[in-house]
DNA sequence: ACAATATAAGAATGATCATTCTGAAAAGAG
DNA sequence: CTCTTTTCAGAATGATCATTCTTATATTGT
């Protein structure tokens, strides 16, 4: 009956995602996008909508893919102090990765198109709080384990650490050396209590 | 002899400089910058340049106006854990002044504009050593007197305390409450030693 | 008042951008 | 194979932008 699609959808997301977190939503222009995923203007258009649409698919994309990976861990049964230690040595990872001086594709919509953008809003928020969630649990275990004094309530610690690893995220887009970074977040950790 | 200028260069420069704070560099256009300082295109052109000469000098003038009131405390003789705490205090003001937020102009810069502009980023290099400076000023005067315990370097201590002051910063041009800046910043500061 | 000159206001220019449109080509149904 | 339908590739459109240019006006020394 017809013809059908000569490119494959998600590489064309996984490419598309690449861009607009390096490059962000307002310098990334549709022919950057035509070019980055070699699909057809029409092509992305009729899979993935304007470029606001298709920027809120690219972020979606781009959270399912690091929501496992980064909140999994801090999400497990039991998850204390060291999840929370194993939690920043990974963001560390990242953030010492070469190349990758992009940093986190949900600190930058925050700051980039939440501000002017509702549906963006909605989603920083709502990871936002995800996030937050996650320290929150692990740190009401381990304040139960007593690793952590209780003297700071578990609410507190979670947004500090909250703000310590979106902080880092930021800086990590920033042109700072690396190793500011690493001692930001290794004293952040060590002044705990 | 000849007409002279109808408008106030730093009147001007201080509407441009709000314009850029709160929209950034690529989200501003000249025509922007025509409406807030209400001087004529050709005015502003021959008193400030083209748009990214213009964003430098509405960066200097940003700089030169926070310099000192934010910094100039912590770089007082003998300043040290008080100083630091004093300085956080004022940061915080900062952000829960309301209709702020739009954080702060450096940090904006150094994740929009340094990472494609040399002239940005050397600024941001000088400024943020700058800022780094003052905290390992206060840190070792901190150490000296026994208000740390220097089991954490100097060195160190100013890392974290940059980090602390710039995660701040970006957060607070985030749509996030104003109260997980808070702390963040207060639990921070607690963990100290 | 007059001449000289810099300014103001905004029109003109050329670039870039998002989005839509237009043939030509491809793929499957009959 | 042929017809239909959808895709492809990129041209066309209309908006916005940075920058330059034009024209009329305002100011000041004489």
């Amino acid at each position: 009956m017809s013809r059908h699609r000569e490119f494959n959808e998600p590489e064309a997301l996984e490419k598309a995602m690449m861009t607009f977190w390096q490059q962000g939503f307002e310098d990334t222009s549709y022919d950057d996008l035509v070019r980055a995923t070699a699909v057809s203007r029409y092509g992305l258009y009729s899979a993935f909508g304007d470029k606001k649409q298709f920027f809120l698919r690219a972020l979606d994309y781009y959270l399912d893919q690091h929501r496992g990976e980064m909140l999994g861990p801090l999400h497990a049964e039991g998850a204390s102090l060291p999840a929370i230690r194993a939690h920043f040595s990974r963001v560390l990872d990242k953030v010492d990765d070469p190349g990758q001086k992009v940093g986190c594709m949900l600190c930058n919509t925050a700051i980039e198109l939440a501000q002017f953008d509702k549906a963006a809003e909605d989603k920083v928020h709502e990871m936002f709080a995800e996030i937050k969630a996650a320290f929150k649990k692990a740190a009401k275990n381990a304040i139960k384990k007593g690793e952590l004094s209780g003297d700071t309530s578990a609410n507190q610690i979670a947004d500090y650490l909250f703000g310590l690893m979106m902080g880092g995220a930021m800086l990590a887009r920033s042109p700072i050396e690396r190793s500011k970074i690493r001692n930001f977040i290794k004293t952040g950790l060590a002044g705990l209590k």
